[in-house]
DNA sequence: CCTCATTTGTGCGTATGTATC
DNA sequence: TGATACATACGCACAAATGAG
């Protein structure tokens, strides 16, 4: 891990030209940047250290760091205390149709997909749940909150929510079960559709971008969506927030 | 908390907790952002000086322009060289319920009812351009530039691209015509569908936030998509912006 | 469970360049 | 032209997270 891969010259200097009116730290990112471009860095390799960095380019610590921090601020590299700075993989192409789940798209790509529960409980439906599901405002309803992985990369966060008198056993359900298909399933909901998909998007919130580790500012690509079972009733009102870095809407004809 | 503050007001000192575990410059990052938030600071008016700030953080000048980038990333403040930091004229909020409803069918969004043609001229793929159409980067396209407005308020940005052998008239068909359906029924072209669109989002540059008549740095939604002839050939790829504030995709099943 | 080396995160002090007024 | 204010850059030091052993 601490082998980093670089083709070419790794012991040598990359020259940065000093005190010509471009600064130290703007030429590193274009640099780094012509690298992952170039397909010379590719998604998921470790760049080198910030102390590599410096010695390699002829600069301070510092001066890599203000590079590397706008290379995150793009979404092109992600990093991690303690473990290092990586280039960030290719938008994830995200279907959405009828019956879109998430684990197809994800295995599509040819990743590992993995979901975690944030939280589970009941609380009352807020306006905007409340029009989605069809019910009046402050109606009990189950909610569960959950982040969507690719290869232990946050993808997306969602936040779910059904009526409660008809899914009071659900939230269980899901703890045991894993998914919401098979939790909707054990609550005698065979098959389901989706009826509507209304695509938005705004900025990360800072505890949005702590749970999907994101550059704080970076934007979610906000989609609210209304399952409904095969007789038309809502079963579910759906909000997913997908990094706008890491996966990318696609409508299907 | 904060005491009244105003440009020059040196004097006071807010206290700042070391050693606790949040940054020094996270929580000056709040503080200012409070202060902005609670109207202390109203758009337009220019924050302190760093030096100044530093002084009443009790903090290096570094740690406040840690800060004030921060805020200059989440677009509360702008900072220029040589003037100072000034308060954003956006607003804090994204209202969600004020938007205007878009309520067109992405499915049929190609057809361009009602706009205005900013530009029509013929020029070269590049690559994306190339790769949508399945032609050869540097290939001749015909390009068309629209704007779409309801009610005098302008909504989206359309870039549509032709590959060119073929559309050789589409652009005079355009102008004369008002309509990509009926320029493309005028090159031969009878019926046509939707073969895939993607949706992602990214601020607004200086150009296109003039054409929207939008403040720079709000957040479009950039719809990409590929139209294919009855037999499968590409014939159409338009990317078009809209103007989170003033449209919601809606994808329906 | 703990230790330890590695790596990034934070913060200070200093110096100098450059844009604005 | 000078004073002010932001921009860039270096060097040092220590904190905090990670991962290997």
């Amino acid at each position: 891990m601490t082998e980093t891969m670089r083709p070419g010259d790794d012991s040598s200097v990359t020259e940065i030209a000093r005190g010509r009116g471009i600064a130290a730290w703007r030429q590193i990112t274009d640099e780094i940047e012509a690298d992952i471009g170039a397909g010379r860095l590719r998604p998921g390799m470790q760049l080198p250290t910030e102390a590599q960095l410096a010695v390699r380019f002829a600069v301070n610590r510092h001066t890599v760091r203000r590079s590397l921090a706008e290379l995150s601020a793009r979404g092109l590299v992600r990093t991690t205390q303690g473990r290092g700075t990586f280039v960030e993989e290719r938008p994830l192409a995200y279907p959405i149709g009828a019956r879109t789940r998430f684990s197809e798209n994800v295995s599509r790509a040819g990743r590992e997909a993995s979901g975690k529960l944030l939280d589970g409980y009941e609380t009352l439906a807020d306006p905007v749940v409340a029009q989605a599901l069809g019910l009046t405002e402050g109606s009990p309803v189950a909610r569960l909150d959950t982040v969507r992985m690719a290869d232990d990369t946050p993808i997306s966060l969602g936040n779910a929510y059904f009526p409660l008198p008809r899914f009071a056993g659900l939230i269980e359900a899901y703890r045991s079960l894993g998914t919401v298909t098979q939790a909707l399933e054990a609550c005698g909901i065979p098959d389901y559709r989706r009826l509507e998909t209304r695509i938005s998007a705004r900025p990360a919130g800072t505890e949005e971008a702590a749970k999907l580790d994101l550059a704080p500012g970076r934007l979610l690509l906000t989609v609210d969506s209304i399952n409904v079972d095969p007789d038309g009733v809502p079963i579910q009102f759906t909000r997913a927030m997908f990094s706008v870095d890491r996966a990318e809407i696609v409508v299907e004809s």
